[in-house]
RNA sequence: GCGUGGGUAGUCUAGCGGUAGGACGUUGGCCUUCCAAGCCUACGACGCGGGUUCAACUCCCGCCCCACGCACCA
């Protein structure tokens, strides 16, 4: 049980996370990395992408601008869903989205309307101010996206992408070629996107400055599901809350066949289970701390036809927090693409002609991160970061028992030796218990010491973190133990 | 953006209109044969700006930042 405050403290304290510019007094929504958070996440991405292009030899990562014209944000829809005009009552303060004061008042649709004409319209239907009946203000617009004026007259509109996909997706036509044609076909970016959030909250939770990573999976929905391997996924239930339940804590454990029977497609149930294995078994998620909670018609984006959001509990930000989705885009975005560029976005595969469908697998890096050191967190005597060894900055300390009789110096030997394999750490400073809290804290799952028996060729002792029990290992095996060890292959003492 | 509460070393915290204290951590040393031991040493803070005052960390104003609630989150 980590609150979070003793998540941020931590992260402070041991070069993970914090608050961006804070010499300065800090700048809401933005957070720095530190050594330590950004070997963690950087443990994190790579596991990600090892999973997700592992799902199939067609997959790849790539690399986008993050500075986008206003042409494609256009086709993609955000600079109109995006922006909003806001409207502020004079009276209480309080402010509403100016389209949806007009549709509430005469329940038709109203976009793209200036802040002039929306004005005009408020005067003309007499609208008031919904909560105390006071005057409206003047309109202002308000983009979530951040704008930008590019080259020296500035006339060149352009803004920070809002998701890394629209990357993917100008891209589509490019890769399609060069990898020769195929589907399905999947183009992942891990890379920062910016959104222009109204309160940014909760630390690495939401933030006007995050990383994503996303895996946009091109296809053929007349086939796609024929060509995936079903059967590996179906007699592992998936947790599900379906939209109704989403401010329930719990979930339901339904097999995969019985969403299908729910009327979810086989390749997006598939897809739900190979999320759910990475939670579970590579980020060793508890079971119960995880779930995929639907997004019904309302809250769902209007290009997404079918979106579950993955949730992990957080006791640091009370309760299950979406870490990610999986969204079936449909041709939403190429079809938008090729209306706006005019450049055809419809392949040829398999004989038929088709624009691709888009599958969206996406993630917040940062709230990943943030979701496992919460999960890891756990406090008795004193604090220990239970990472998945493949996720620790750190993956084996070295240190000597004690400093004297050449123990510093044949520990440093070893740890010479040891860094060649694996992210290893040597410390001398302090007692012995005071050195494994400190690996403790920042979830280093093994830590390596040099006795005096270690001088007489009986080996030396590691020491497992959550455990705290050690066993003795001669020099010649450590090195391919720890990686056994590390790699999960072998159970500790065993 | 609105409301409530808050901001003192790296972390946690005491305090006062007049020299800012502690704990833990960190540094260096002594000691030490396995889980933050002990002794010595050193480093280190009043979010920012303005005002009142002989004097402001303390009172007043503005801003910034944080948590929580509301709103927002195509």
């Amino acid at each position: 049980m980590a609150s979070y405050d003793d998540v941020m403290s931590l992260s402070v304290r041991r070069g993970f996370l914090w608050p961006a510019v804070d010499l300065y007094g800090g700048f809401a929504g933005f957070y720095d990395y530190g050594h330590n958070g950004f070997l963690m996440r950087r443990r994190w991405e790579d596991l990600w992408t090892e999973t997700f292009l592992g799902l199939s030899d067609n997959y790849y990562l790539i690399d986008t601008t993050t500075i986008l014209p206003e042409a494609p944000l256009k086709a993609s829809g955000h600079v109109d869903h995006f922006s909003d005009l806001l409207v502020t009552c004079t009276r209480c303060g309080e402010s509403y989205r100016g389209d949806q004061l007009l549709e509430g008042a005469t329940h038709e649709e109203h976009e793209g309307l200036t802040p002039a004409e929306l004005d005009a319209r408020i005067r003309e239907l007499k609208i008031r101010c919904p909560n105390c009946k006071g005057e409206l203000g003047p309109a202002r617009p308000f983009n979530m996206m951040f704008p930008l004026d590019v080259g020296p007259t500035g006339k060149d509109r352009a803004y920070l992408r809002p998701e890394t996909a629209q990357g993917v997706y100008l891209n589509f036509r490019r890769e399609f070629e060069a990898l020769r044609r195929k589907l399905p076909m999947g183009l992942a970016i891990v890379g920062r996107a910016y959104r222009n959030e109204i309160s940014p909250r909760q630390g690495a939770y939401r933030m006007r400055e995050f990383l994503q990573a996303e895996l946009q999976i091109f296809f053929d929905p007349a086939t796609f599901g024929a060509g995936l391997p079903f059967d590996a996924i179906a007699s592992a239930p998936v947790r599900i809350a379906w939209a109704a339940e989403k401010n329930q804590p719990g979930a339901h454990e339904i097999f995969p066949k019985d969403l299908v029977a729910s009327d979810l497609p086989p390749w997006y149930v598939y897809h739900l289970a190979a999320v759910q294995r990475f939670y579970l078994d590579r980020l060793r998620v508890p079971r119960d701390a995880f779930r995929f909670a639907e997004l019904d018609e309302k809250e769902r984006a209007f290009y997404n036809r079918i979106h579950f959001d993955i949730q992990v509990k957080q006791e640091s930000l009370g309760g299950f927090k979406e870490v990610g989705g999986v969204h079936y885009r449909t041709d939403h975005d190429l079809k938008g693409h090729e209306a706006m560029s005019h450049a055809k976005q419809s392949v040829t595969f398999d004989g038929s002609r088709l624009i691709p469908h888009v599958l969206e697998l996406s993630f917040g890096v940062d709230r990943n991160v943030w979701a496992l050191l919460d999960l890891s967190y756990s406090k008795g005597e004193r604090i220990v970061l239970r990472l998945p060894p493949r996720l620790a900055p750190v993956s084996v300390g070295v240190f000597p028992l004690v400093n004297k009789d050449g123990l510093p110096e044949k520990a440093e030997a070893l740890h010479v030796s040891l860094r060649k394999r694996f992210a290893a750490f040597y410390d001398d400073s302090g007692s012995i218990g005071r050195r494994y809290a400190r690996m403790d804290e920042i979830g280093t799952p093994f830590t390596v010491t040099v006795d005096h028996e270690s001088l007489e060729g009986k080996g030396v002792t590691v020491r497992e973190r959550d455990s705290q029990k050690q066993i003795r290992l001669t020099e010649s095996e450590l090195a391919d133990t720890l990686t056994q060890l590390l790699a999960g292959d072998k159970t500790f003492g065993a």
